[in-house]
DNA sequence: ATTTTAATCGCAACAATGTTGCGATAATAT
DNA sequence: ATATTATCGCAACATTGTTGCGATTAAAAT
């Protein structure tokens, strides 16, 4: 049976998660992890932390991939079907976990998994007028 | 003023869209036009399209970007704010024109763009148990 | 029909992002 | 303390997309 281990780097990962109000790329994180690990181990890791479903991906409009931690409610099969909120200006990805699209889409197709993604000015970026 | 001009390779790239039922992306667009112009030419000819509002971006959730065909009904002010369906199987990426989503979105988050994208089973694949 | 203009092209070079193989390291179970 | 194997570091590679620049060429002007 596949154990996880919990490992310095996978630690400063989470913890980098745990303190970050939003979504995070691969750059941000090596940024901020600094020469603790390589390059190659965060993308391990956020694999990993994927499969465990501790965070999820998230693929903005213009393409950037970013990764935030999963808030469980008491859902036992858990998709991320709730919405994203891009930022032109500050380029910040954050989720909106209470807004839910409803839809309704032709029978004949399974639907296993939805992403809905915003994008526009966030309330910060919005306030401010430059 | 910036005319478009009509190239050998924009009118071979648009007729391959004309042709084809599902999204495309770069790599596929220059497998078809073979060694008709450069890999770059066709990112430039993409851009171009997109700019002119002739095709739409559409990123997926694994990532991947690919392009469609517009199609504009009356609405003056276009935003591609329908569905797109990707098919986990054949990987195909379809529009669902008709499919648009309903939500409710905090007031202080200026929308100007959405995407929202289904992932599952196409209904060809559906129906083909392998 | 010929000339002029500038949009487009081809090529080479570069950058960002992600993947893979493999021997070395280290977390966990025994 | 030892054995097992998940994880790591490193190097090498793949894919995707971008940029600069001189050469072409579509379309407008003459």
């Amino acid at each position: 049976m596949k154990t996880t281990r919990n490992t310095a780097a996978k630690t400063a990962v989470l913890d980098i998660f745990e303190k970050s109000k939003t979504a995070l790329s691969h750059t941000e994180i090596q940024k901020q992890t600094g020469d603790l690990c390589d390059r190659v181990t965060i993308y391990r890791i956020l694999d990993r932390l994927v499969n465990d479903d501790i965070i999820h991906k998230i693929v903005n409009l213009d393409g950037t991939v970013k990764y935030a931690k999963c808030h469980h409610h008491a859902q036992r099969v858990h998709i991320h079907n709730h919405a994203h909120f891009s930022c032109e200006k500050c380029l910040e990805i954050t989720c909106l976990e209470n807004v839910k699209p409803s839809y309704i889409i032709p029978h004949n197709y399974k639907v296993n998994d939805i992403n809905f993604t915003l994008s526009g000015l966030c309330p910060n970026c919005l306030n401010s007028n430059n």
